[in-house]
DNA sequence: CGGACAAGCTGA
DNA sequence: CAGCTTGTCCGG
């Protein structure tokens, strides 16, 4: 019987495989995720060896052509399977998939093996908890030391970690080298991951990383959206570690200090709570109170704070796509959705709109009735300088863009780049949370939530009362009463309900659809609606547009199968990061 | 994607 | 009808 191998080549637009003979020379290295070289339409391409089986039916074996050369090393069987099941979940391609598992450079060699033995084994309350569980949700405190954590879990079986940011990733590298583990850090020690060390260590790609054997699977900090790939196909590293480890029969730990309501969902009982260190000590400042309202961001326990000179402070505005809020003219609150709480823009003259779920409504306060608006849109501009007026002391500003800065100032003025680029702070203040919390995501609160965990990591080594304040309009919103008391049930209630009523994930799925073609595809879409479907679309001026549905399932279903348009392009971002 | 090829258009 | 553009299809 005539055997063939199946590759996906490495070439952007071709979205399937192909038939070939692999040549008796190459045999013994042809298999599973292999990179080779193979004829394409009278040219050389790069490809994968995806399967090995029969021809495809209908496909003259006269017209086969066989594999050129083996390149180097790629996927595995494991890891293609995988990608199979993401270019799925996430209607993808391959290509992209199997593309960030493979090595940058060609590898043709696979070192030794390098487990090691050790004498010690780490211990940890709350990993012995979650292995008895086999696998789960750790919530942790921000402060919580990860090496340890990651130590006493890699004591049980070969670990791959996945981090949202490569400065994490360089810390805990040699935490963990340290304690006489074999570390592979990906993608650069690709081969010594392929051949099997202790710990795997990278950003979200190394979800992808082939290994020859894993026994737990863990991603910190899995609240944060980095985990997740901004282009097509919008793969999340956290569900592809859950796949992964529910298909290799290992176990995935989840770890976060705001666990994400998809990490909730999934781990069900399975949570466990590590709260040794706390969080740091917040302060609402509700900037409804303050005279100046609406106007200034400077209130007067901000300019307390900043007068302190014995206090280092990092002062957080993103200015960055900021919206423009709309506000009631009389009683000064601010215009929002009745549905999904989201800030509200103006659609004409009367007409408010949320850009989050679309709901309309004529311009009326939902907490005095007036229909008198007001616009806020603070002045950024001069935001430095009335800081250093206010704080008496020098400010610097820092952007993702500054080059560098005066690291021994002792205020601070940024985006949320701050956050990243200084290493310690006293107090953390949000000057308007209100932006991030009211964007038109579903996803707002988690970002929120994100920013907030970063800042508590920021003033987390200070040893000078370690403070977050966070000034808003809006002190009554959950989440940020769940940070000053400590008591989150509330906000994780609601945020459940919320969702769950507009069918956002984990609850339902949304795909936003762009490129050539896409009006007459989500068109067509809604015209041939099925019995018991739950699809919903909505098409936009600029023909780009979303659908809607109960289940992953059902959106990728329709997707494979619905026509495509003549000509088209489609893009799918599947359940992305904003909508 | 990018080459092949067919169909359509133009000017002599 | 050669020479060119535009559109569609297909690759093993």
């Amino acid at each position: 019987m005539l055997r063939v191998a199946k590759v996906v080549p490495d070439v952007t637009g071709v979205d399937k495989s192909f038939d070939y003979l692999v040549p008796s020379s190459l045999a013994n290295r042809v298999e599973i995720g292999v990179r080779v070289r193979v004829p394409l339409h009278g040219r050389n391409v790069a490809g994968w060896v995806v399967a090995i089986g029969r021809p495809s039916a209908g496909l003259e074996p006269k017209k086969i052509r066989e594999i050129t050369r083996v390149l180097g090393l790629g996927a595995t069987q494991e890891i293609v399977d995988l990608a199979d099941w993401a270019s799925t979940r996430w209607s993808g391609r391959m290509r992209s998939l199997i593309a960030t598992a493979s090595p940058k450079t060609l590898i043709t060699n696979i070192p030794p093996t390098r487990y090691t033995t050790r004498e010690v084994r780490f211990a940890s309350i709350a990993v012995d908890e979650i292995n008895r569980h086999g696998g789960g949700l750790i919530q942790v405190a921000p402060l919580t030391n990860l090496a340890t954590m990651v130590c006493a879990i890699a004591s049980d079986g070969p670990t791959l970690v996945v981090l949202p940011t490569q400065s994490r990733v360089k810390l805990l590298v040699p935490a963990l080298k340290a304690n006489k583990f074999s570390v592979a850090q990906w993608p650069q020690d690709w081969a010594a991951a392929r051949a099997g060390v202790d710990i795997v260590v990278g950003t979200r790609s190394a979800v992808w990383a082939p290994m020859a054997r894993v026994s737990s699977v863990v991603v910190v900090d899995e609240h944060d959206d980095l985990l997740q790939e901004e282009r097509s196909p919008t793969w999340h590293a956290r569900d592809v570690a859950i796949e992964r480890a529910r298909r290799s029969d290992s176990k995935c730990i989840l770890m976060s200090p705001m666990p994400s309501l998809t990490a909730r969902e999934w781990a069900g009982e399975r949570v466990v709570v590590d709260a040794q260190n706390p969080w740091p000590r917040f302060t609402l400042i509700d900037r409804n109170l303050d005279e100046k309202w609406g106007r200034s961001l400077l209130t007067s326990e901000l300019i307390e704070e900043l007068r302190d000179n014995s206090r280092r402070v990092v002062c957080v505005h993103n200015a960055k796509g900021r919206a423009k809020l709309i506000a009631c003219g009389s009683c000064r609150t601010i215009l929002r959705c009745e549905t999904c709480e989201a800030a509200l823009g103006q659609l004409d003259e009367a007409t408010l709109d949320c850009p989050r779920c679309g709901a309309k409504r004529p311009i009326i306060c939902q907490r005095c009735g007036s229909s008198k608006p007001a616009l806020i849109k603070p002045g950024v501009s001069r935001l430095r300088e009335e800081l250093e007026a206010s704080a008496g002391r020098s400010v610097v500003e820092v952007t993702a863009g500054s080059e560098s800065f005066n690291h021994r100032a002792n205020v601070f003025v940024g985006t949320e780049a701050v956050l990243h680029r200084l290493h310690s702070a006293d107090t953390v203040v949000f000057l308007d949370i209100d932006t991030e919390l009211l964007a038109p995501r579903y996803r707002a609160n988690e970002i929120v939530a994100t920013l907030i965990v970063h800042a508590a990591r920021l003033v987390g080594r200070s040893e000078n009362q370690p403070r977050i304040m966070i000034q808003t309009h809006s002190p009554d919103n959950e989440l940020l009463a769940g940070f000053s008391t400590g008591d989150f049930s509330h906000y994780r209630a609601k945020d459940r309900s919320r969702r769950e009523m507009l069918g956002f994930p984990p609850f339902g799925s949304i795909v936003r659809v762009s490129g050539a073609g896409s009006r007459t595809f989500i068109e067509s879409l809604s015209g041939g609606l099925q019995l018991g479907s739950t699809l919903q679309t909505f098409v936009h001026e600029n023909d780009s547009g979303l659908i809607r549905a109960r289940s992953w399932q059902e959106i990728s279903r329709t997707i494979a199968q619905a026509p495509r348009p003549p000509r088209s392009r489609l893009v799918f971002h599947v359940d992305p990061p904003r909508v």
